[in-house]
DNA sequence: CAAGAATCCTGTCAGC
DNA sequence: TGCTGACAGGATTCTT
């Protein structure tokens, strides 16, 4: 693991599956796919039947993503979809390259010599076939909740969405059909942004509450894919790398740091650890109620 | 029906 | 030095 990953290992979240889409659409976009290989059989499930084959000389026409869902769009008007898992990543190369890297599950190669390969060393990732006017149907995307950065997600849709629900906020926020695309980084920092306690019965979070979520979340997506698209030129990094970028999280993996928003008030004693539904869950019990 | 636990996996790191 | 075990967590599946 290079320099990127020495704070803590970095997981795909919304902002990180968006800037890798986007490194992913100006490689691949426009361009016809001369060679596809899988080399295992599976990943967190099978590779569907016939996926090498029905991706070779295809054009790639163009990219969605929805949740932590990137959508490939062929000419042949089927999707491929992928999902990152927890240690998904692209790898960019020139082509004729030597030895396959470690973990390497596919391989791409466009008609300009460009290589791609999807890198999980976990295998929590997962590529399957849809066809592209049924996509949404997608047995992965039919039960996915609003998208964070869409107007439908607004103080109303998510007041409605606790109301009544007895779990905690933190794990509500993670639910992908409450909001899809969020997860246990992003849930924390809006969280601690917005100043609700994760421990909090969604239930008991107020329609202000609700509107101050709404817009933190929106918030700190939004500032992490603004920092994912300039700190990179092109999306790939000088190791080939794509799609991820150094993010300094409010509270996410700081246990026993100073808390941004209470710094020096005696009763403040830094950012706690709590473990949730067996998640790590980072916050200020002074800052946030 | 809802909520929580178990599950998949492997790189990393703390502890002995 | 090298081994062992705990830990990280997205999303599905199982259990309560």
């Amino acid at each position: 693991m290079g320099p990127l990953y020495s704070v803590i290992c970095i997981m795909p979240e919304l902002p990180e599956v968006e800037t890798v889409m986007r490194g992913l659409q100006a490689v691949l976009e426009g361009r016809r796919l001369r060679y596809v290989h899988v080399h295992r059989p599976d990943l967190r499930w099978p590779f569907p039947a016939g996926l090498a084959s029905q991706m070779t000389g295809a054009t790639v026409v163009g990219f969605r993503r929805r949740a932590k869902y990137i959508l490939m769009r062929l000419d042949t008007g089927r999707s491929v979809l992928i999902h990152l898992g927890m240690s998904g990543r692209m790898l960019i190369r020139p082509s004729g390259a030597n030895d396959l890297p470690a973990h390497e599950h596919m391989t791409l190669e466009t008609d300009d010599g460009t290589t791609v390969g999807f890198v999980d060393p976990r295998r929590f990732g997962s590529v399957d076939l849809v066809e592209t006017q049924n996509e949404a149907t997608h047995r992965l995307l039919a039960g996915l909740g609003a998208e964070p950065l869409e107007g439908r997600f607004d103080t109303a849709y998510l007041a409605a969405a606790l109301a009544g629900k007895r779990t905690p906020i933190k794990a509500a926020l993670l639910d992908q059909r409450v909001v899809a695309g969020l997860g246990n980084i992003y849930v924390c920092d809006a969280l601690f942004r917005a100043g609700v306690a994760p421990t909090r019965q969604a239930a008991s979070v107020s329609v202000t509450e609700s509107g101050r979520l709404v817009h933190e979340i929106k918030a700190t997506l939004t500032e992490a894919i603004a920092v994912g698209g300039s700190s990179l030129r092109d999306y790939v990094q000088p190791d080939g790398e794509l799609g991820y970028f150094q993010h300094a999280w409010k509270v996410y993996g700081r246990e026993g740091e100073p808390c941004a928003t209470c710094p020096g008030a005696p009763d403040c004693a830094g950012i706690s650890r709590i473990v949730q539904s067996g998640r790590s869950t980072f916050y200020c019990p002074r800052a946030q109620r």
